[in-house]
Formats: structure tokens, sequence, C-alpha cells
DNA sequence: CTCGTTTACGTAAACGTTTACGTTCTCTAC
DNA sequence: GTAGAGAACGTAAACGTTTACGTAAACGAG
């Protein structure tokens, strides 16, 4: 069928020994056996096979992506990090949309175990409880990005978004807000939900601001529940200047909300999204957010997941926009 | 190292080729030992090897993707659906960044053919000459997505792309607008470029406008370029009352370039958006556009790589929002 | 000249499967 | 009672590599 090494070594009269020693670049030949075999090579467009060589070395060089939701913008930077890295160190990726509940991802746990691949990346939201002792079964190297698991084994690349979300907070605050609504992603949601809302909280305490529970909804991050969120409290008559969003596709969902009901931002109300993806710059008005910073924050991840070693806390930082205004003392 | 079928085997006390029957769901062993089986495998948490699999029979159901810009939400889209498909066929995905243009592809070609992919998506923007010739070298099925080749022998999957664009500028010349300026994406892209820009000529022709050459730019279908285009334009003074962009990413540029300037959207211009990718439902106002089902067509795409079939093409639409207005005759 | 070392190879055993081909046994039909 | 068929296995070759080990020749030192 396809051409293999030993094709290669009957066409120049050598053991088929001597061409994996030169096509893997080691010693052990001379100058001259080595032009003939890369011109026998060239010749008959032969091309390693990486299963058998996967076969013998247990290097597949292969890792697998595991996400919620691939077509997001958050994904695709994300995406775009691992793919960076991992390309430059001669890896390749296999992407597995889990589902926004993560309802796949056994299903390509046991594909990814038998595709043996090398590690595997872990940024689906959530990261249920018994996804460790499943992981921890497959006796694969994981790191999650942009989460987290309960157990502390599992190495981490994350922005500390408690903290992210007490400076996003305390940046309305700073600006003069004193009725900030919240928009978060569920606290079911050990991760990206409750830290987020907890560090929201911590801000209004250290201002000496009292929470208003009424004042805070939950959705699903995406755009959508956004808008329906914000709605609602639009509609309901709630008083406040402004709104903290779990993350942009929420946040320029609230920019709908309030266009449809006149509100204008940041005038009558300022919006601070989270994530920085290309939707908050594309937003209009482009919209101030706590950026994470996710290619770099792949990047990491990879890395770690090849080379080994603990977790990250990558730096958050706010991207000042157009959708947040000084409020004036009254 | 790992539990291997041996490994099962032994503890069974039956040859591997009946471990290999039962794991493999074919005939030709009792009942009982099939138990005996199954357990032993639960036990020892045995997970076939697919490397040793795909090196006997050649199915590694693998397919690789090839994406110019895996980051944005048409990319995302499109793997969305190549996902799903696969996901549902027991195949799994490697995605390839190839770069804005392309550069990583070759590297990529050999990547793929070494791990004995199985068939290649190639949703890589522009479809250079060369690429055919090598794509043929690797004697791999091929089928491109929102592209196509210059050559017929490889299969697409796409929407027609200059009845689109013409329907796309017949709807806002229907609308009354007789000066539409056109934001292309290149006319060397002889798939996204040359064919959307003369499905807008086409437009004119069809209803006796005069084309005015002055109204024409081209960028590269991202955010950036439709914002910088639409600007000149603007600054330029020249009289456009509707405005088509070939990239829904290009189309909220020019929503931000014309709001910066203080020009109104649909009021004082109108905005045509193209692909209706989440960008147009997110953008304000919401963005009227020529629809690609990107999903389906990446599902579709993965079907006839791994069924075989010919080219098919998608049906487009034109899905109105809130950027284009009637304008009154006068 | 001889001995030891280095260079340049070749041989063959693994790696973990699938599968063609045998073999044994049981059962049915006559 | 026997032939024939089918069920239930086992044996071993193949898939395409890598690599430990062996070996012959060349070479340098003494």
């Amino acid at each position: 069928m396809s051409i293999t090494i030993k094709d290669v070594a009957r066409k120049t009269g050598v053991s088929i020994a001597t061409v994996s020693r030169i096509v893997n670049n080691q010693s052990g030949y001379s100058e001259q056996t080595r032009k003939k075999v890369i011109m026998a090579i060239e010749d008959l467009g032969y091309s390693p096979n990486a299963l058998a060589r996967g076969l013998v070395g247990q290097a597949t060089r292969t890792v697998g992506v595991l996400l919620p939701n691939v077509s997001s913008l958050f994904a695709g930077k994300l995406l775009e990090g691992i793919e960076a890295a991992a390309q430059s160190e001669g890896y390749s990726i296999v992407v597995c949309n889990t589902g926004s509940e993560g309802e796949r991802t056994d299903d390509y746990l046991t594909i990814l175990k038998q595709k043996r691949v090398e590690g595997i990346l872990y940024a689906s939201g959530d990261f249920p409880k018994d996804l460790g002792e499943k992981i921890d079964g497959l006796g694969l190297p994981v790191v999650t990005v942009a989460t987290r698991s309960h157990e502390e084994t599992i190495p981490y690349v994350k922005v500390d978004d408690q903290t992210a979300a007490f400076d996003g907070t305390s940046c309305l605050i700073e600006k003069g807000h004193r009725s900030i609504a919240f928009l978060g992603g569920g606290l079911s949601d050990p991760v990206a939900g409750k830290p987020r809302f907890d560090g929201y909280l911590d801000a209004l305490k250290a201002h000496g601001i009292p929470r208003q529970d009424s004042l805070v909804r939950f959705g699903d991050f995406r755009f959508e529940s956004g808008k329906r969120e914000t709605g609602r409290l639009l509609d309901e008559g709630a008083a406040f200047t402004a709104l903290f969003a779990s993350s942009d596709e929420m946040a320029v969902g609230a920019l709908h909300a309030a266009r449809e009901r006149g509100v204008r931002v940041p005038e009558e109300l300022s919006v601070l999204g989270y994530d920085n993806t290309l939707a908050a710059e594309m937003a209009l008005p482009p919209l101030t957010t706590v950026e994470q910073p996710l290619h770099a924050m792949g990047e990491q991840a990879f890395r770690t997941l090849i080379n080994g070693g603990g977790s990250l806390t990558a730096k958050h930082a706010i991207i000042e926009r157009q959708t947040v205004r000084q409020i004036e003392e009254e």
C-alpha cells in the first residue's frame, strides 16, 4: 500500500536500521549513505508511519483538549494559545467538544486514552467531583486551564478570579458607583461562578457598601442569558448605576437589554465585562472589561502539561474602554 | 507498562484472538467466555491501543482540519459542526491553525500524513494553486469547506458566494439604496473575495446602477480592516447610503467607524454583513446579514469526506435585523 | 604486527493489535 | 456408527517502526 522504511532500505541497499537512524538524525552512518538514503526517501515520497513509531517508543506527540463549547470566542482564544505552543513543540492537538454540560466528557476520555495521547488539557468550565478519579484512572497528565479541580493534585493555569472580580468591582466603586448589579455564571460553578461572586462581595464590603441581593442574577456566561437577566433587572425597576458581568458575552447581552429599553451606556449605566475577548473590542460602545490573558494561558497550560510543573496564576488586568464612566460626587 | 490484550488473555485463560474478537463484537466465542473476558477487562482497566489497531487495520478514525484562524467566530462555528459530525461517527479531529497566510500548511500536511489521518478538511481561506498537487501527493481524501480549489477534482461544501452577494446587494437596492459601498476581502482571494465582488457588481448592473469604484475597498475580513476602510471612506466624504461588507467582523468594524464619526446606523447608513456569526447577533444594532449555515456546512463537509460524494452548495439566506432600512422614494 | 577502539553498519526482537488459517469438539442427519 | 457441518477456540503472521546487540572493517597506538 503505502511506502515503508523497507522500501527505502531495499532501494538503497542498506538495512532498515540504518534508514531509521538517518531519519531520526542519530549517528552511525557515513555521509555517503546518508545522501543516498535521503534521495531515495525523496524519490519514493516516504513518510514515516507515526502509528508504528508511537507503538514502539511511546511518544505520540499528541494531546487532547476538552472544551465545553468550541465555537465561543473564549474557547477560540484559548485554543489558539494551546495550538501555538503545541505547534512549536511539534505536537498536534485533538479537540473535544464536551458539550455545555460536559455530557460527552467520558466518551472523549476513553477515546483519548485509546489514542494514547500524552496528556490532557481541560478547559471545560466546571470540573465535576468524580472527574478527578476518572482522570487519575487514565494515568495521564492533566492540567486545567481557566478552571481548576477540587483536589489540589491537578495543576491549573488560571487567573485569580476572586481577586480579579474584586479589582473589577473596586474599579466601579472608585468611579463613584454605589449600586452595582452582578451578573454571574451560577454559584454551583465553583471556579468561575462562586469566586467571582465572592470577589464582588469582598469589594462591596471593603468599601462599606451593603450588598443588595435583589441586584444579583445568574446565567450561563452566554450572550442570551446576559440579555435576559439584565432585561429583567431593568424591567423590575431596580436602581443601579453599574453592572458587573461575569463574561464579555453577558456584558454585551446587557448592552442589548439596555439599548432596547432606552437606557444609555455609559451615561446612565456603566457595564463591566470579563475575559477581554474580541466581543469586548467589537461591542458598541467598546467594553471596559477584566482581562484574562487567554492566549498566554493556553500556551502556558500546554507547556506545563508537557514539561511538568505546578499551578500557575495568570495576571488579570482591567482594560478600560468606554462602558464605564465616572459618577460625579453629589 | 500499560495493560494489554495479553494481560486480559492470561488472566482469563483464553487466547488473545478470542479477547480481540470479543472486544470487537465479532463472533466465535461462547457467552460464558464473553462474560469472563468482559469482567477481566473491567477489572484490569484494559483499554485497546488505538495505535496498534491503526497499524494493522488502517482505520485511525481521525481527520485533520486546517483553519487559518481558529479563534474567529467563523472558524468556531465551522469547527463545531465538523466536530459534531465527527463525534457522532466515532471520529476525532486534530485542528491545525495554518496561520492567516497559510504559512504552516505544509508542516501540518506532513504531520497529518505521518499520523495517518483518514482525510483532511480544508477551511483555510485561500486555496493556493500548488496546494492541489501537494495534497494529491498525500493520497488522502480532502474536502474544502467554505472555500474551493481551482481544480474541479476536490469536492467542496460552500455557499454560492456570487449569488449570495448578488442577493444581499439586491436586498439593499430593493430597499431604495442607489449608492452602495463595498467592503471586500481582496480580489486575489478567488473564492471569498472575487465572487462576492462579482455578485455585488452583477446586482448593480441588473438594476441599472452604474458602478462607482471610489466606493469599493478591500481588507482582510477582520474587524480592524473593516473599521479602517470604512473610516477612510467616510473621511473622504464619499456619498453612500449603504455598505455591503464581506464579513460580519468587517461590518461591525464599519459600525464602529460610523459611530466614531457620528454617522447613525441605520438612519444615515445601512450596513449589511456576511456570515451570520455570533458577531452579527451581538452587534449593536444587531446586524442584518447574509447567512452562511456554517455549522451545517461543517457537518456536511465531514460527511462527504468520510462517505465520499461530490461538491455541495449550501443555501444562503438574508437574515434581517436592524442595520438596513428602507429609503423613501423622493 | 598486534591489540583495542571506533565507525558503520546488519539482525532480530520488541511494541499491541487483527485476522487468516488450523484444530478440536459437539451435534445432527443418515 | 460415521460423515459432515458448525461452534469455539488457538497459532502465528503481519502491520511499520525503534533499538539493543552483534560484527566486520578501518584505524591508531604501542
